[in-house]
DNA sequence: AATCCGGGGGA
DNA sequence: TCCCCAGGATT
């Protein structure tokens, strides 16, 4: 392949971003800040759901001042049902990095940008080039599927793919004058837009593609094959039981573990169906297991379906009132009235039980 | 290099 | 039902 190949590439993708037009949200922004937190809220996250999500949280923390002296409830709250709750926390954690530094800005280089959590190989490329006008590559899922068939490269590792980025950001960058940001930003974000449009992972749209002419995936027909497909493990399946234990017109909650799955959200106690075992049972069980709290259930509450990446869940739900122990009490766990309940961040899957039991008895109060 | 970490939308 | 998404941290 000579070296037109790539100037092709490059001002193709160029090309057909800027008559594309589409209004992905973060574009025209110009505060670093909001960049970044567009870029974290966006990871392994459709567009169309950050599109959603932003604005509000962004108003809701819209200066990194903000978002450092947040409380971290509020913020989970903030961010239920988007997932990786680990993002919300280590936007956090770099953010009070940065005011305790008394830096109130992000930085503008990529290695100063990786020593902030949350902050991998994607993300700093990302606001290097976007946020800063910096010639750096930024690699997310869609730009490695079309520079893995463009190159058709067989076994695609990031500095693989990064070396080819960086050659279409020269290309891009050839009449730069001094002075002048690199245009690195806009080919990542072509990059990106292409693999989610055109490049696709499934019928991908050769037949129109203005790249056609020099990608080596689609002469040698092993587009299917660019990137290779992992097969995944039949997913396993749980039956989860839990129990809406009432005292006095509250319900009691309790705290999951900051670090882990679902960290720092709210639940309901309860835990995994043994074998032999019914759901009615798990669920006295594992109330006194957590909480030492002895209960008597009083009727269902309701089932609730929900897949993980890697597990599903049937989550049966049981009203309850308390037969003895003592009523848990401190950081980890509260009783809440029903209306409240809309102020801590839950889970997917307790949320639809709280849903579906709302629209079924009333929001006042859903007790049996 | 493998594994964990959510949730949802499209095929 | 399966795939994979503007990934990062941990081991």
């Amino acid at each position: 392949m000579t070296a037109g190949a790539n100037h092709r590439r490059a001002r193709g993708l160029l090309d057909w971003f800027v008559s594309r037009d589409r209004d992905v949200p973060g574009r025209g922004e110009t505060d670093p800040y909001r960049i970044w937190v567009c870029e974290v809220m966006a990871q392994q996250t459709r567009i169309a759901t950050v599109r959603e999500r932003l604005p509000e949280f962004l108003a809701t923390y819209p200066t990194l001042e903000s978002l450092a002296g947040s409380d971290l409830d509020d913020l989970l709250r903030a961010w239920e049902g988007l997932g990786y709750y680990a993002r919300a926390r280590n936007l956090r954690l770099a953010a009070q990095q940065l005011v305790e530094r008394r830096e109130f800005e992000l930085p503008d280089n990529v290695s100063a940008l990786r020593q902030l959590p949350g902050i991998g190989p994607y993300t700093a490329g990302a606001l290097a080039s976007i946020a800063f006008g910096h010639p750096e590559p930024a690699v997310d899922g869609n730009a490695r599927r079309v520079l893995s068939r463009l190159f058709d490269l067989a076994e695609p590792k990031l500095s693989g793919l990064e070396a080819c980025a960086r050659q279409l950001i020269e290309e891009v960058d050839s009449d730069l004058r001094a002075g002048e940001s690199s245009r690195a930003g806009i080919l990542n974000q072509a990059l990106m837009d292409f693999g989610g449009a055109v490049c696709t992972p499934r019928s991908p749209g050769c037949e129109e593609c203005p790249l056609a002419q020099d990608c080596l995936a689609l002469q040698r027909g092993t587009v299917p094959d660019r990137p290779p497909r992992r097969r995944r493990a039949v997913l396993p399946h749980h039956d989860i039981a839990v129990a809406l234990i009432w005292d006095s017109g509250r319900l009691f909650i309790q705290r999951r573990p900051v670090d882990g799955l679902l960290g720092g959200l709210w639940e309901f106690p309860g835990g995994k169906v043994e074998p032999g075992e019914s759901p009615r049972q798990a669920a006295v069980r594992e109330v006194v297991e957590e909480t030492g709290m002895s209960i008597r259930l009083t009727g269902p509450a309701g089932v609730v379906d929900h897949a993980y990446s890697h597990f599903r869940i049937t989550l049966h739900a049981f009203h309850a009132e308390r037969s003895g122990g003592r009523a848990a009490a401190g950081q980890r766990s509260r009783w809440v009235l029903p209306a409240e309940l809309d102020g801590f961040a839950f889970p997917t899957a307790n949320r639809k039980l709280l849903v579906s039991l709302s629209e079924r008895t009333g929001a006042a109060a859903f007790s049996a």
